[in-house]
DNA sequence: CGAGATAGGTGCGGTACCGGACAAACAGCC
DNA sequence: GGCTGTTTGTCCGGTACCGCACCTATCTCG
């Protein structure tokens, strides 16, 4: 799976499950202007497309291969043969899209309310958990795409996070020097979906 | 269903899957700092925990009556043994789930991207679809909740919609004028969701 | 009809982010 | 080494939205 190779477009059919052995897949909402934002992303703890093997016949977002790796894949159709043939297998499949769900939801409220620099400290230390390394190799531009922000902007943020020393810049690449520090200035949306029944505040 | 009730907190057990007969439930993305914002809708045309119907056990936002009305339920167990006896059923709730996603999806883009009056006049749209009614019994505070704005911010943005003669404010309520026309002020993302295969834009 | 609660309007300073455009730095390739 | 395309840094004005705070309508209910 190369970087930019593009698995699936909303509406599209879902072919193949795909389990990602490395690297990094995203789901992206694409805007009728062209612009996108990752609504969630999948690493080789998940699966693409697990939807299908509940019945969903196609994608609902643009799945790119944002962190080149490799990947493992099965056909739609046996995934859901499997399923009916091994309870476990299915039961697993529906702990993560729940699983999926609910980053998505953790995902939606983040990118509409947290500052770019949050979230993009957020998503470099993810990067490099499932890169199992801390060079994460992205040009501004695809982050940018990402995030759903101008490429400056990406600028700006890596910019302001290699003056403290949590990041190192160069062309091509950023490469994570602090994970600590870096874990303490992205927001805790991470955190959020480690919590189960967590308490709530009511409505108004 | 009364405004303001909770159906559903995320990580708590889907226990029935509820038909709205009228108004409106939202699925919501809360933070921790008990701002929220709406991942997706729910009208008649639709059900809450329609998931379950597939297996998933959990609500992954959550799921407040925003739009008072009433509704049918029916016990999840009860639906995922239909699904088993009726293929037909089965199918009707994974395109439903399909579609659901879909919006998800469109709406995480929009909250992400697009200006609040935009938002602001499309949710009025849709609300009104589904109350098939003109007059939308919402306060600023709670739709600010929905769109993840401040109260002031749809304040001025009900204001502008108000001087174009498109709504009308009082305490409590808006109510559309001029459909037509909102539907011109408001942004074309309730359109992205009829086309199935629209043309997409390359990677970079 | 008057007190208290609830909802709405407004003002102000601040800032995060945008759009656009341009120049500098870098990498690959002949 | 020079050329070319890509990536990055930077600057600008502009604005959408925020946080806070306070005041005024409007409703409710005794």
């Amino acid at each position: 799976m190369q970087q930019g190779t593009i698995l699936g477009e909303p509406g599209k059919q879902i072919d193949h499950l795909v389990f990602p052995e490395s690297g990094m897949i995203s789901l992206l909402a694409v805007m009728s202007d062209g612009r996108s934002i990752e609504t969630v992303s999948i690493g080789r703890d998940g699966v693409l497309g697990s939807t299908a093997g509940l019945g969903v016949r196609s994608y609902s977002g643009r799945a790119v291969v944002y962190l080149p790796g490799t990947g493992l894949r099965i056909a739609s159709s046996d995934i859901r043969r499997l399923g009916k043939e091994h309870p476990v297998i299915q039961d697993t499949l529906i702990e993560y899209v729940e699983n999926l769900l609910r980053q998505m939801f953790v995902n939606a409220g983040c990118n509409a309310l947290h500052s770019i620099e949050l979230r993009f400290s957020r998503w470099l230390l993810r990067a490099c958990d499932r890169l199992e390394s801390n060079f994460v190799p992205m040009t501004q531009e695809l982050l940018s795409q990402v995030l759903g922000v101008r490429r400056a902007s990406i600028t700006e943020a890596a910019g302001h996070l290699e003056v403290l020393g949590l990041i190192r810049r160069s062309r091509g690449h950023i490469e994570v020097i602090d994970r600590i520090a870096l874990h303490a200035a992205s927001c805790e949306c991470t955190a959020l979906l480690k919590i189960a029944g967590e308490p709530v505040t009511p409505l108004s």
